[in-house]
DNA sequence: TAGATATTTAACCAGATGGTTAAATATAGT
DNA sequence: ACTATATTTAACCATCTGGTTAAATATCTA
């Protein structure tokens, strides 16, 4: 068993579910970029953005440089590392889960059985 | 690179970005537990685990069946699969982080001296 | 049929989330 | 000093979230 920390679970998986920080995540991992950068190939506001990156860095997820007016954005994956052990935790089950269909269909089989019908 | 369906992530990691109901899946890993057993060590109403139950339900990530007036749940860690490949993605990451760190340093280093202190 | 048990639905609430626009701040360039 | 650029902050809004209690529904048992 792994120990994990159930607030920094919360904020990465928090972060991860939703698709524009994802995205985000996809460009940092090509490089550091600047607010302005990362916001062009989105169709919202830059304040929108802004906050996006807000929630990546509480997250853990990114760290911020300043470089004058210009904001540097660098991936940090550490916290994903954590989360990759969690999920990893039931590959078992995904893995298994054709054993399990069957006992499923067993089971549902024998219910329909002892009520008659359907 | 693999294909990813964006609703069926962005409901995955909304779905485990809750504490609740990552212990609700624990349970369930140990085999298929009504509504009452399932809601009975955690420390809020039954209507409140029946809504997490819900979401979990809607993320794919258990499967209920009714005998009578007992529903039974059952983990699904299929839609765990897709999440853990986009996590994957980001391995090297994590496991370069050392050596971002010492790039970090450096340039840090370069900027400082460029600003001439602190 | 009456009463107990399992679960959901409904109505409500406070606070979080994801977006907007307008204004403020900070830095850079002329 | 002025103007342009990069970014955040503020104020606002609609919707979602996670919880509550009370009532409804469905089933089991006597």
């Amino acid at each position: 068993m792994v120990k994990y920390s159930s607030r920094t679970l919360n904020r990465t998986f928090a972060a991860l579910a939703d698709p524009t920080r994802r995205l985000l995540l996809a460009h940092l991992a090509r490089g550091e970029r600047c607010v302005t950068d990362l916001a062009r190939p989105h169709a919202m506001s830059l304040p929108a953005v802004s906050k996006h990156l807000r929630v990546l860095e509480k997250a853990g997820l990114l760290r911020r440089r300043r470089y004058g007016r210009v904001h540097e954005m660098q991936l940090d994956a550490k916290p994903l590392k954590q989360a990759a052990k969690w999920v990893e935790e039931y590959r078992k089950f995904w893995e298994g889960s054709l054993d399990r269909l069957a006992v499923y269909l067993e089971k549902t089989n024998k219910a329909v059985a002892k009520k008659g019908n359907k």
